[in-house]
DNA sequence: TCGTTTAGTTAACACTGTTAACCAAGCATT
DNA sequence: AATGCTTGGTTAACAGTGTTAACTAAACGA
């Protein structure tokens, strides 16, 4: 593949992700991809097989970048709370500042949930991993009471989710400071996990 | 309007609820849907203004739905930790026993969000209202503690709804047992909100 | 020089939401 | 009884959608 090839395909997925988040993707079709990047709209299958192969890539680049992210900020050196939270507080700052990123790996559907690759999802998981061990470490010494760490994990990370995407679908009722919302709810969460004499 | 016309409206409202949920929001058309009814394209359009208005509709059913099913269930005799706990259940079963209405209030997406009707937004804040009263009430009687009543029912609302879409939306590990992770975060969510001394 | 690959094009198909124009039955008024 | 209005539908059409097939023009290796 040429190098202008690839700076095709890089400008389809630039272009893409952020026609997705200003436009919405109701109205994202190849065509107007295709007139946004100064192209015939058929010249985007020569790098994707279909919409929901570009799609699919689309996703698999934010679910790599926020992985990259909470992984390079989590340092093994600390302690396992600074660990804990350093990874909800990646996560939620991730999201806040690359709201088109963050969406768009939320943007399946259950019934396009069938479609997306094997492979990807557990591309996935690898975010959940990492809190996973550090939940279980927390457990060893003492730090947290849970039974079952893997459960633990997916429901910090389901409230977590909830959280961030209600305030990226405005859905907040106007009389609520954003910040404020996510600083509270956060420490709510957190709270929910750790040990009583911890906090409070 | 006669009695065979608010029937058709009611059959496109059912039959278009039922496709949504298991044929997904993407191949639901105008088209599929007079087909599955039985009828010709455009008479929809004598029941609804256009396909917006239809899904609107729709939502604003459930909403209703799940509105009322709170306020009959919720007690006011109850003492105000129950009240809370009821609600919590109510909202949770109604969204597991009710999938395709529940997922449907979250259908709109934020650039939808904009073309949804004012009016039709305030009343789905009645859910939320009881929530903020209830936490006054707890608030007053020295059982929680919270400076901010409304951003602490929208932040149990959002996580709430976090881990029940993460459910219904199929993104748990297969490892993961459903009832027991609702419980878990159930648990954990009402816990970040009750003073210390009632659980554990 | 001849063939093959590469990177794009245009034309077409079947589908989408939506509108305009039409039609037939029912009903009230003259 | 004839007239016109309303109700509840229809068909035909328009512009836009994803996708495919067939084509072209340039670059490159034998």
């Amino acid at each position: 593949m040429s190098e202008q090839a690839i700076d095709l395909r890089e400008k389809i997925l630039d272009i893409s992700r952020h026609m997705l988040y200003s436009e919405g993707h109701t109205s994202l079709s190849m065509r107007s991809i295709a007139k946004q990047v100064g192209v015939s709209a058929t010249s985007i299958y020569l790098h994707f097989n279909n919409k929901d192969h570009l799609l699919h890539t689309l996703i698999e680049e934010s679910v790599e970048e926020l992985s990259r992210a909470i992984e390079e900020k989590v340092d093994d050196q600390q302690d396992v709370v600074a660990q804990f939270e350093s990874i909800i507080q990646t996560y939620t700052e991730f999201a806040l500042s690359h709201p088109e990123k963050y969406q768009i790996i939320y943007l399946v559907q259950p019934e396009a949930m069938a479609r997306y690759p094997r492979e990807k999802f557990r591309k996935a998981r690898r975010c959940y991993e990492l809190l996973v061990k550090v939940i279980e470490q927390g457990v060893r010494q003492g730090l947290m009471e849970e039974d079952d760490p893997v459960t633990a994990a997916y429901s910090i990370w389901a409230q977590l989710h909830g959280v961030i995407s209600v305030v990226l679908n405005q859905r907040l009722d106007s009389r609520i400071n954003k910040s404020h919302f996510i600083k509270k709810s956060i420490h709510h969460i957190t709270e929910g996990f750790l040990i009583r004499t911890h906090v409070s």
